[in-house]
DNA sequence: ATCTGTGCAAATAGTTTGCATCCTC
DNA sequence: GAGGATGCAAACTATTTGCACAGAT
């Protein structure tokens, strides 16, 4: 699920777009963002927390706040007790998932028409959309025996 | 978005389901029951405790959990920071969310399309998909100006 | 009578905040 | 040098668990 592959698209976006909402450039944020680059689907704050031994938990959270709020990253709750955060990448295609209620395997999925589908309502809406989430649930193949 | 009138056929359901899973009726369970089958949208665990002052906090939790394990509740993350709870009728017709992220509120909606969308993605998963939830996120018009 | 259901209080887990210090601009 | 960025620890909030007692079958 864990690609290794870094987005460097996505990295350098977010850097210019934190430049430019004026945050200034310190470690902490910057390694937060890089992990995020390289990591397609979703990780929690705690996960993040554990990988980044040098950064403070509360600047991970701080982080992850400030790049939702620039739409660089989504939150995403896949049931389980902490929240996920994965990158969006800008105009760029994203996933949505399907966990599994009994192992609680996260699979990530994308689909053309349900992105329509999702679309036209957005449109329908009398709300100004900005995003959206799906999320599945049910059991995955070999929990089903 | 709060319908005063019960659905009784919900209640009535989630009272079966409950005993033929062998759960004994008592003064909680019963309560969180008849709350949640006059309420048509989602209710975090915390507002269903004040409305219910006799009802220990643990008891409400414990009553979620069962719900929805037997599919008669379904969990939902609207952003903020407790989880909603709202009932599930089985068969009938479920609503999505969209949420403001200026002032937090939540209205439900439904669409057929987008039901046929997911439809199609759950049976082409390699998952068993037992259940689904969409949350659009953005910004009302009143807070639009 | 038995064994589940319930409330209370304590324990956890995730997340946020206060603050002194460090570092970027 | 000034003001944002960061880490640490404390504070909070939501949720879970332990346990003694009440209540359902």
């Amino acid at each position: 699920m864990a690609r290794r592959k870094t987005d460097s698209d996505w990295v350098q976006t977010a850097f210019s777009s934190l430049r430019e909402a004026g945050y200034r450039t310190g470690g902490a944020r910057s390694q937060v963002v890089e992990l995020l680059g390289c990591e397609d689907c979703a990780l929690t704050a705690l996960e993040i927390d554990r990988r980044l031994r040098a950064v403070g938990r509360a600047s991970v959270y701080r982080t992850l706040e400030q790049l939702e709020g620039l739409r660089l990253v989504q939150r995403v709750d896949l049931g389980g007790e902490a929240a996920g955060y994965e990158r969006v990448s800008p105009g760029g295609h994203h996933h949505h998932h399907i966990v599994c209620e009994s192992c609680g395997k996260v699979v990530p999925f994308e689909d053309p028409g349900l992105e329509r589908a999702i679309k036209r309502v957005s449109l329908e809406a009398s709300f100004e959309v900005a995003e959206h989430d799906v999320t599945l649930r049910g059991i995955c193949a070999r929990c089903n025996g």
